[in-house]
DNA sequence: AAATGTGGCAACCGCCTGCTA
DNA sequence: TTAGCAGGCGGTTGCCACATT
């Protein structure tokens, strides 16, 4: 593993520690303590600089680091500070007992970070991607107003929800895999039902009027014809699109209607008092809001991978932000 | 069996912060 | 006030091991 050994302009060692260098700094820490890192490598008789010598102590060779693969718990507990910390990997670790900040900083990099990205969660914002969406290719490919379509305007209708996130969703093929990810979703009824509740519903017949202006709209889109435009909400799932239309509605579930709640802080504009009393709220709404079952994902254990399994289950607690008891989030501060 | 691709991670790099004179 | 230094930190690199073609 690390580097071709190697020396620097000053004749020290760079690269892969030997076991020998590794004895020495044992030792001498041993019985002189970590102390000055600057002399420690002379006084130890390390052809290393002080730096180098502190970062293969605190990182590798301290007792008190645990090794191995990470625990539900932990990945879960990093999950959740990385929420609230972001990438301040030594808080981080410093809640996790034995793990370093090196450590747990590839485990996110290797691990988490993708497995969000592929359930289309940024893992910097720990918002759902709109670019994931591949809204600017719609814009520019298409003649629709997506400002209209999305909720902008008093004219909305689900179908058209459901026809914009078609077409966004059937362009790239990383979203396909995505959405054959998730096959226990739910359809729009979740979407209809919290448009309603904001009002954003209006009568019927302003609705057909949209959908008959839609209509016009898709017959311009190239491979889109207008017969593929269902106009009810029983007729949807046979729409346009094909057999990505179930799917399309998870995934937009999933994108546009997890985060609004539950999730609707980031980690840059907040300050952590705020995020912290946002998280204990949300952990409260969750016990209290009739509908917050929905945005927390029924597991497809299919049995497969574990990996998958743990992940899913992982992410299930995550969004609903179960902070572990033995987390004091006091102590963040 | 060989070539190529990918994941994992130890180690390095360079910037930042806090301390001290 | 400021310059120098040590240590801390996050981002990145580069190698090895394993998987895939």
């Amino acid at each position: 593993m690390g580097r071709t050994p190697s020396s620097d302009k000053n004749g020290l060692k760079k690269g892969p520690w030997t076991p020998e260098e590794d004895q020495k700094l044992i030792q001498y820490i041993q019985v002189h303590g970590p102390g000055n890192w600057r002399n420690l490598p002379k006084n130890a008789g390390l052809q290393r600089c002080g730096k180098s010598c502190r970062l293969r102590w605190t990182n590798y060779l301290r007792p008190d680091i645990r090794r191995g693969r990470f625990s539900f718990e932990e990945e879960e507990t990093i999950i959740q500070l990385h929420s609230v910390l972001g990438n301040k990997w030594s808080a981080i670790a410093a809640r996790l007992p034995g793990r370093t900040d090196n450590e747990i900083k590839n485990y996110w990099n290797t691990h988490i970070r993708k497995r969000l990205l592929r359930m289309g969660i940024d893992p910097v914002t720990h918002s759902p991607r709109l670019d994931f969406l591949d809204l600017s290719s719609l814009f520019n490919s298409t003649q629709l107003n997506l400002s209209s379509l999305l909720g902008l305007q008093a004219l909305v209708n689900p179908e058209i929800f459901k026809l914009a996130n078609s077409l966004l969703l059937s362009h790239t093929h990383e979203n396909q895999e995505l959405l054959l990810q998730n096959q226990n979703f739910q359809g729009p009824e979740l979407l209809l039902q919290k448009l309603q509740q904001n009002q954003l519903l209006h009568n019927q017949s302003s609705i057909s009027q949209h959908n008959d202006q839609l209509h016009n709209q898709v017959s311009e889109i190239p491979n889109c014809t207008p017969q593929n435009v269902s106009s009810s909400s029983s007729q949807s799932m046979q729409g346009i699109m094909g057999h990505y239309m179930m799917n399309n509605d998870q995934m937009f579930q999933k994108n546009m209607m997890l985060p609004l709640q539950n999730y609707s802080y980031s980690t840059s504009d907040v300050s952590e008092n705020s995020i912290i009393q946002s998280l204990n709220n949300n952990n409260n709404n969750i016990n209290n809001n009739p509908n917050s079952q929905n945005f927390s994902f029924d597991t497809p254990l299919s049995g497969a991978e574990e990996e998958k399994e743990s992940y899913c289950s992982n992410f299930s607690n995550f969004m609903k932000f179960e902070i572990p008891q033995s987390l004091n989030f006091d102590d963040l501060l």
